[in-house]
Parts: C-alpha cells; structure tokens; sequence
DNA sequence: GGCTGAAATCTTGTATGCATGAATGGTCGC
DNA sequence: GCGACCATTCATGCATACAAGATTTCAGCC
C-alpha cells in the first residue's frame, strides 16, 4: 500500500491535529478536493488520508458523501472508554510484569513535562502529552499490538473530551499518573490496577458527565461574540457558518 | 470513502478467505492488475481492498513492492493471543453484565451447528464456526468497538492457527464452549472467566506449540507428493513454484 | 562455472478524466 | 409568504494513463 509519502503522512497528521484541536469542528465537510489542493496533492491520495482518519474514528464517511469530521456521538463514547478501561488495566498488569528500572525513568520525565506544560498555563499541550504517556505506556508492554489498539483509543478519547467535555477536562486526575508510575515501580500490580481504573473512572466522567451539550455552549458563545453585529456575520466568521451548515444538514 | 460496493466487498471477502483457508500460501504475491483482472475492477479498488486487508493483519504491503499474503512470525501470534486473551475476559465480563435469556439459546444453537459439522467431519467449516461464536459473543456486549476488534482478532488467530497449528488445531477445546454458556446462562462471572482463560491458553497452545514448523512439513508434503517427477514440477504446481520464489525474496 | 552489471519487464505511485449521484438555489404553485 | 419541484452545480466512484522504482533476465567477465 502507500506507506510512508511524506505528502500522505503530512496530510494525515495536519488533519489529525485539526480536528483534535478542534480548529476543525465536528460534523465540518472535507471535500476531497479542497483537502488536495491545500496539501498540493491529487484526490487519489486524499482518498487514502481520509480512509485511515475514518478507520481512526476520527472522521465520519458514507458512501458518495462528503467526508466530515466526526461527531461521536454519547453511546459510541462509553464503548470507547469501555474498551480502553479494559485495555489499560492489561497494560498495566503486562507493563509490571516486563518492567524495568528504566522505564520508571521515562516515565517520570513525561510526567514532569506534562506538569512544566500544565504550570505554563498550555492544558492543551498538558492533554497532548498526558494521551502520550497512556500511549508510551502500552508501548511499554512490548506488544505492539496492544501499542496501535491503544494509540487508537486515546485519540478518539481525545476527540471525545473535545467534544463532550468541560474546558480542561484534561486536567482530571493527573496526580494519579504519578501515583500510578510509584505502584508501577513498586510493582504492585493490585494498587497500579486500582490506581488505572479509578483514573479511567475519573477521566470518563469528566468527559461524558457534562451538563451543557458542547454544541449549544459553542452557539452561545458564538451569538455572545457577535450579537448586534449580525450584518457583519458572515465575513467575520466564515468558517463557522460554513460549519454550521454541515453540522446541520 | 468506499464503503459497500459490492464488487469490492466480494474480492475482500474472497480474498480473506482464500487466505485463512491457505489456498494462497503466506508469501504469495498479490499483484493488483491481477486480482484486479480476477474480479474485474481497476487496480484503484484493489488497492483498497489490499489496504484494508492490511489493517486486517492478513496481508504484508511496503511501499513499492508488490503485497504478499501475511506471514504472522511467532512474535507477532503470541501478541494477537495476549491482546485477545484480556478482550475474551472482558467480552464475558460485559455479556454477563448484559445478558438475556435469548443470548443462551443463540448461542446453543450456534454450538450444535459447530458440532454437526465437527461430526461430518469438516473441521475446516467447524474451525470457521468457532471464531463465529467468539465474534458473536463480542456482538453480545452491545459494544461495537468491542466487535469490530474482536472480529480482527479471531481472523487473525485463524491464519496463524494455519500457519503455526497442527492439523485440527481448531479442534481444541470446543466442549469448552458449552461450559462456557452454561457459566453465563448461570450468571457465574468468576466461572465464566476461568473458563475462558483456560480455553484461550489451550488454543493459543494448540496454535503455537507446534515442534514442527508449518514451513518445512508443506515443504515435505509437496516433495512427497511430487518425488520423481522433478521435470514436471512446474508445470504440475506453477502456483507452489511461484510462491516459493516469492517467499524467498 | 559463478558472479557482476545493465537492459528489459513488471508493478506500483500518483494524477487526471469521465460518469453518476448528491446538494443547492431558484422558481412556481398554493 | 411558505413549501415543494426542478435545473444547475458540486463532489464522489471508478477507470485509466504515465512516470518511477523494483525485479528479473541475460550477457559479459573474472
């Protein structure tokens, strides 16, 4: 298949990226087209991006359709997070059954970094790398398999708290990574397994427990910036109007 | 995307299961002008097929060279069993969560069909029913996530039952699978999960702890069948012929 | 006789074109 | 003034063409 263009990957990440930030909101349309031009590459190719973000969750595709970033919607949310509750306390069992000294390490200064990002006021980057060391985590088991399910699960997880969660969401139980790496160490397999569950806990309900629907907090906000300047609307914020129009369809 | 053509649902499905039935030989090249001349469509729509197989885990593809039929190595089957392992768990874990009485009838129904055909003697049909079973059981949960990684790994396990396993290798452990809807029927979780523990180790042992390797018992077998008659060799077995020098690369 | 190297051949990587099915905007009727 | 219908526009499904990179073959050489 088409493994490594650079122009491929390039586009898959920029994608990847945008939609987690959601600089690209749910239910937005990605015509082929427009996405080849602005990566200077043909449909063909275009087409095979599209296909992996959709077998990544991240973006929804129906036959002749245009292709649009995915809106998960509640019930696909809990069978994500079910799946990665599962997933990550056998991470944890095989992790402190393979451990070594130095993956305490490791650890430890991607949680430092998380916290540095944390402390300089970026949750964004602060969630970023939080996702990076469940991911480094699995990788950590040796299995790669259980590596690319996992990378899988934190990214739709992402997607997720963009969508369904509060504001820095991210932030939830972060002190339990800590807590979890000391029982890794350890090798406490019971308090690790405790410590993963409850964090997933934590994590899931921040996500998924949210009073105000993401979508009508965005609308509010929206009407909030720009009432009374209703004529200028359009040019002021074009993308969103275009957005809306997708969602809505 | 591309979801449901019918035409390229056919060749995928064809192709799937020409391969876990080892009437192409791991290492066979699948050159896309000719799978796409086989079924009839351009070399665009084989490429999907041959990437989704690839996702599969049933086909080798890197850049520029032409896909081969998957050789799962011993490594890679022990993580395909691991990650299965602690999903088969869970999978019962969240059936039991979940359970309705038509559950067991279904899935006693789908035993009798496995041991009618264990009994006609096609355990290659019978082998092919128990992966059912085990992707029915995942569907069980009602998480389709859930289904959709299950239903990758018991394809995955079936090519490297035929790769790695003896003859019949599918055979182990069916009489387990009664148990185990009894266990469920009854609602006993600790019960339900020891026997699906032990029933994954007895087939992953089945699978894996094989003293011949699968590659030199064909290789006998072909000798056996074709000694004396070298000069005819490739013309009696071109499809063998090929795929040897594939292999070998 | 086996090995090195280059031509010939086979395949894939990618772009593009045409046909077909959706989405949209405007118009007509109520 | 509001809603349904139809033409236009747009975007995708798929095939095909061409370029570039592998692979194989064959010849010449050590």
């Amino acid at each position: 298949m088409s493994r490594p263009s650079p122009r491929t990957d390039l586009a898959h990440e920029a994608l990847k990226q945008a939609i987690l930030e959601q600089a690209l909101e749910p239910g937005t349309k990605l015509p082929e087209d427009e996405i080849g031009a602005h990566f200077g590459m043909s449909r063909t190719l275009v087409r095979a991006v599209l296909a992996k973000l959709q077998a990544e969750g991240l973006v929804d595709a129906r036959p002749k359709r245009t292709a649009t970033v995915a809106q998960p919607t509640l019930a696909e949310a809990r069978e994500v997070f079910e799946v990665r509750r599962a997933l990550e306390i056998e991470i944890v069992r095989l992790v402190i059954k393979r451990w070594k000294p130095a993956f305490g390490a490791e650890l430890e200064g991607m949680l430092r970094e998380e916290e540095a990002a944390r402390r300089r006021g970026e949750p964004k980057v602060a969630g970023r790398l939080a996702g990076e060391f469940h991911i480094r985590l699995a990788q950590l088991t040796g299995n790669r398999l259980i590596a690319r399910y996992m990378e899988e699960l934190v990214t739709r997880c992402s997607l997720i708290l963009a969508v369904f969660g509060q504001p820095h969401g991210a932030d939830a139980g972060h002190d339990e990574h800590s807590e979890l790496v000391a029982a890794l160490r350890a090798g406490d397999a019971d308090a690790a397994i405790a410590i993963m569950d409850h964090h997933m806990g934590v994590v899931e309900k921040r996500a998924l427990a949210e009073e105000t629907p993401a979508e009508s907090a965005a609308l509010g906000d929206v009407l909030a910036r720009y009432a009374g300047a209703i004529g200028a609307r359009d040019a002021a914020v074009p993308l969103v109007a275009a957005q809306k129009r997708g969602r809505a369809k």
